[in-house]
DNA sequence: CCTACGATCTCCAGTGGCTGTAGCTTCAAG
DNA sequence: CTTGAAGCTACAGCCACTGGAGATCGTAGG
């Protein structure tokens, strides 16, 4: 009969560790799967997609908490997706804005890179440009809208 | 005499918060500052330079531990820069990498809500990529070099 | 049936870089 | 001397996992 399949087979085939599916159903994004007697988690193809579905959403860059509503909103497919759309483009105005943000450092950095010419620390063109914002083209560079790596 | 500034001043002063200052602190990245009888932490100008690098750094994408090195370097003038050298270029190429990683995902992200045309979850074209990775022009936006926000 | 061994189990702690809270004490102006 | 802002310590929480300890389960071979 139809047993399923452990949770390191659901881990290679979505490509996810076994600990991080566990999370997910600690944090309540999976459902609580069928168990062994023994009480080993078994999974059938309904979990497998819908970790597909997480695993991928992650992947884009969503959040778990977009994420839990996405899951939501594709589990009543009769509503207007229009919250979907909201969710897809609030994301998309994250990624860009950081994108933004990371090249006006990488121009910084790759300035500073740049005119050190391998001296002594005396000298150093990127402690000199770290100790004084001033040095700096662009004074711009701001703290990031959403928190760091 | 000189007294020195409370650390609400120094915060104002770099654009930091207090409990960032205090954390700072404890991580040993700032050294234990002079204190007034009451116990209250009094700031001189070599610790809002030190700060302030700090700062810069961070705004420029440096980790703490970077940024460790950064100010050993600093504090001895005498020696090469090349490692400091390493260690921007180390920065300027993970920055690099993001950049490359979330202009990918802009490109599924614009293309996933452009074609979303506001219907019905049914049809929703945001859902059904997120649901089959297949539909990606690119398979190729694996997880970060470095972990996420 | 027994053993061996990998896979899985639960629980807990740690990552980075802060940020916020609770419940105090201290400082400085009036 | 009073008051109110600012400081203090200690600890919990954020995100999205990741790793480890130590116990148990499942299954293949003998």
């Amino acid at each position: 009969m139809e047993t399923g399949m452990a949770i390191g087979e659901l881990a290679r085939r979505t490509g996810t560790k076994v600990q991080t599916i566990r999370y997910y159903e600690q944090i309540g994004l999976l459902p609580e799967p069928l168990r062994t007697a023994g009480g080993q988690r078994r999974y059938g193809e309904a979990e497998r997609r819908r970790l597909g579905f997480v695993r991928h959403a992650r992947e884009l860059g969503f959040g778990l908490e977009a994420i839990r509503e996405l899951l939501d909103l594709a589990a009543d497919p009769g509503r207007d997706c229009a919250h979907a759309d909201r969710i897809a483009k609030a994301n998309l105005g994250d990624v860009r804005r950081k994108i933004a943000r990371l090249q006006a450092l990488e121009q910084e950095l790759a300035r500073m890179v740049e005119e050190c010419r391998g001296g002594r620390v005396e000298e150093c063109r990127v402690l000199e440009v770290l100790a004084d914002h001033d040095l700096c083209l662009s004074p711009e560079h701001a703290p990031p809208a959403s928190p760091e790596p």
